[in-house]
DNA sequence: TTAAACATGTAGCCTAAGCTAAATATTGAG
DNA sequence: CTCAATATTTAGCTTAGGCTACATGTTTAA
């Protein structure tokens, strides 16, 4: 599995890949729920020292009962561990890809709004584009918040 | 439906908004498959005349079954028209849809490259990126790629 | 003109994510 | 201590998007 038949150079230099990209994509898909819940439980514990489904379900915009589906699958994933009807604990594994997440979701509003895109806009974007970032791309946007920052930041000197 | 719990406004600015973003998210990744299907179509048009369900397969990267279970969706959604072993034609809408996943395509792709992130990596990126960008971040995106182009394309004047 | 190769479709299965309705468990006020 | 409110789970349904195996239609080369 994989390039099996790798590229159809066409001429041009025109747009007619292979197959590598939309699975690439699909893979990012699956990921993103995941992602979105570990991240989520971690703010939540950061705030208010614990998470609790309900409080899924409601800063998701999804029905209770989605949540707690979420949730076995995530247990499952070995992200999470919780008991009934208490708070909901991150594995090693969730701490370190909600960490990630975080990253990736700080680094990807900071860079929209360095680019002069709306808060709230930036916000909504980020959401959705922080689960398709290479490091490649995250490091390029990195860069670039860093110089966008030394040319406004200190003005002085 | 909707805000229904207005943003709960931690005092830090931190990150705990409400439903609305992951809404989105979830939305924009439901219209994905639907875009690339349209934008592929036109492609392959372009570039053969016509565009088949076993080419569709092959550069998607997924089986024929699901091409076929793909194309009665956008039928059903009123984007695409074929006929049983005959090439596939997209709608008025269809069109409009490629066109503008095409547009997408080749700016984030550009804004990318431009930004210094290596060309595979790129296409891979903007295949999952182009879903999630508000009219907001594209217009910066442009805007972003134009001063670079003007900064580097034309050293005379 | 017919058989093989190729393209498409159908049957039937799977998982992830969503939902509502209903059952059950926990918590907290009186 | 008990009953109501709240939280969670379970049952059972939906759609999108995957798959394999198999059936059927179309093209093409002998
Ligand atoms: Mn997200
Ligand atoms: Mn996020
Ligand atoms: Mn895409
Ligand atoms: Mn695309």
């Amino acid at each position: 599995m994989g390039v099996q038949f790798e590229c159809e150079l066409t001429e041009g230099g025109a747009l007619l890949t292979s197959d590598e990209r939309f699975k690439k994509a699909r893979a990012d898909n699956a990921a993103e729920a995941a992602a979105d819940y570990v991240e989520l439980i971690q703010d939540l514990i950061d705030e208010f020292g614990e998470a609790r489904a309900t409080d899924l379900a409601t800063h998701m915009g999804v029905s209770h009962v989605t949540v707690s589906k979420g949730l076995q699958r995530l247990v499952k994933n070995g992200l999470v561990t919780y008991r009934p009807y208490r708070s909901i604990f991150l594995t090693e594994k969730g701490r370190d890809l909600a960490r990630d997440a975080r990253e990736r979701h700080v680094v990807v509003l900071q860079f929209l709004l360095a680019l002069g895109v709306p808060n709230l806009v930036a916000e909504q974007d980020a959401e959705g584009m922080e689960h398709h970032l290479s490091p490649e791309t995250m490091a390029a946007f990195s860069k670039y918040l860093e110089s966008a920052r030394a040319a406004s930041d200190v003005p002085k000197n």
